[in-house]
DNA sequence: ATCGTTGAATTCAACGTGGCAATAGCTGTC
DNA sequence: GACAGCTATTGCCACGTTGAATTCAACGAT
């Protein structure tokens, strides 16, 4: 353990030139049948292990990737983290991850290549930043933006079509009758793209149905935790007039409000229908299961990942930034219609 | 971007030697404030980065260690990644993350060291993996186990002490009056530790109450998601005799568990008191909300570390592999007790 | 017999950094 | 005025690897 050998090592074993030791070890240039046995057992014996520093200092890249999400314990972030893992693997990448939790100076760090990885490019899902920051900042590194809004051609960016999203999300509540249809989720204190998207999808919906938006339906939230849905449920249940329907703009909210829903006994869905939005795992085991929008999380891992190579392996071939928009589908289960015993969809295509 | 400067770059540009911006960089030697200043202002002009890959194949050392766990997107699994993420940062180390998915090969790789991955150490959560074989094997990297057995002294491991944790958690069931308590979660084609201990808990209390544990209420499962949680849970519910009481394996189990006892129309914990196993968020916003065994997760990311740390940086300190215990507690809420509001709970420390 | 060709293995150098030892410059002392 | 005792700075080298260029031997063709 720990005393490893070298190329060098190996040679000598070997009896033969380092360089040879590496051909061996690459299969680069021809090597003869005997002289490759030879070889071969000198690795064997010595336990040889290429060092990969060593390599990555040659070659000028490290083989690996950051990925930088606000935190890997919710489910989403969980969720994506793991197809990204493994979709990188298929690319002989290794992913480092860090949780910025919503902190404004760890995201401008990992940007600026102040955060002491070293990596070969990130995919960042910016919360605290507005884009417009993320996109002006002077990046030594490509970047894929997950989320948030167009960064105006200044950097590539992989997300769902947040509006249209929410609206297909909001619509089906419409459908189904209910008018007095809430929405939780809102970040006014952070210009986040993201959940200003989904907000600006909810009040498209509500007024080609003939309603106005009123910011008394519209529910802030601190954060995107369960307990933030539960505490902007509370909020809604206490007003004088009740919903008869929420569109949250997560899952997890969701899953808070549907559980003060429960606690304070209302009936989900014949009192209050309730849609998410992510199609997380959990919500296809409540009670009752969640309708929700899914978005395709496979596609962002393998497009942002795309991405990124297309950056790293061709730096010379300088295409303008990308805004690759990826398909969601409205997933409808028992949180809003109660006859649901199999999942029902629609698929909806993007729309850029 | 791309084009990265080196010492070189910034020394020729404040007319020093690429040594004094070495130690202006890292503030190792004695420097004068005006060469200081002027290798500073050189060093922003070009943007100047340290180029990690160089570092370390110098130091020998990466900074990195790995983490290898069974997948990434279950609950728990992430809670712990999220935890080592941050902790590992507070000590200046980058965590690359890789799942097995339950795979021996690909465990046997991150051990063996063939994964392709530099780095300094590796925490792993074995899945497929015998503790036996993952002590034999050859590693040329110090290595903490996650959960499954006591390696004999062959690495360090830190876990919950699983057979009193199952013990609590099934005496908790009895003591509520339930005699016909069953288990979610054996996993007898795996011998796999974790399962074996939690069994060996749960058959333990069952004795010390006076009743012999039979194979009929033991349920195994493929694998640890919802999904088979509510398997498992629907063959008890065909059974001739119904259980009264459930005790699962993982929450993510409990919580398929109550999602087919929801769908079966059978009332929890009135038909059925039902206890899980991680303490995850999802348990403590399900309907009703999730008894459980909470396992000090912080304190387990933490011990991990400090065993890597002590291995990484001191190798000549040759002490004996630990086997260290981490607290657990029973926390108590509404699938065991429909009269809780708040959580109670009862705290044990560990015996080992 | 000579020369070009091909295949196999080697040498050299460089990637960017930091440990070590050496040097240059400067001050104070006898 | 020579010298020790500093401080600030420098040059050299090695970490392990691989690209490029080179050597060496064997072989077939002329």
């Amino acid at each position: 353990m720990r005393v490893s050998s070298s190329l060098k090592d190996v040679a000598a074993r070997a009896g033969v030139s380092a360089r040879t030791v590496s051909n061996v070890v690459n299969g680069s240039a021809r090597v003869s049948a005997q002289t490759r046995q030879r070889v071969q057992e000198a690795i064997d014996e010595l336990g040889y292990r290429p060092n990969l520093a060593a390599r990555n200092l040659r070659a000028g890249r490290t083989g690996v990737i950051g990925l930088a999400i606000p935190e890997l314990h919710s489910p989403y972030f969980g969720e994506l983290a793991g197809l990204l893992v493994d979709a990188a693997r298929r690319r002989s990448w290794t992913v480092v991850i860090d949780q910025t939790h919503g902190d404004a100076e760890a995201e401008r760090r990992l940007l600026t290549g102040d955060s002491g990885r070293a990596m070969d490019g990130l995919i960042i899902s910016p919360w605290a930043l507005e884009a417009q920051e993320v996109a002006s900042t002077a990046r030594p590194l490509p970047v894929v933006l997950l989320g948030e809004r167009s960064p105006q051609g200044l950097a590539d960016r992989v997300a769902v079509d947040n509006v249209a999203a929410a609206d297909d999300a909001t619509s089906h509540l419409l459908a189904l009758g209910r008018r007095r249809v809430a929405a939780i989720g809102l970040q006014p204190h952070l210009h986040n793209g993201t959940a200003e998207q989904r907000a600006e999808g909810y009040r498209r919906a509500l007024r080609r149905a003939g309603i106005t938006p009123s910011p008394r339906w519209e529910r802030p939230v601190a954060s995107l935790h369960r307990q933030d849905g539960a505490r902007a449920m509370a909020e809604l249940l206490d007003g004088e007039s009740r919903p008869d329907a929420v569109f949250a703009f997560t899952d997890e909210l969701a899953l808070g409000a549907l559980h003060m829903a429960h606690t304070r006994g209302v009936r989900v869905p014949e009192d209050l229908a309730l849609v998410g939005f992510d199609d997380i795992e959990d919500g296809r085991f409540s009670h009752p299961t969640l309708t929700t929008v899914s978005p395709d999380k496979g596609q962002i891992a393998e497009r942002a990942l795309q991405c990124l190579a297309d950056r790293i392996y061709s730096p010379e071939n300088q295409v303008p930034a990308l805004d690759l928009t990826v398909p969601h589908r409205l997933v409808v289960r028992a949180s809003t219609d109660p006859g649901t015993g199999a999942d029902r969809s629609a698929s909806h295509l993007p729309t850029g």
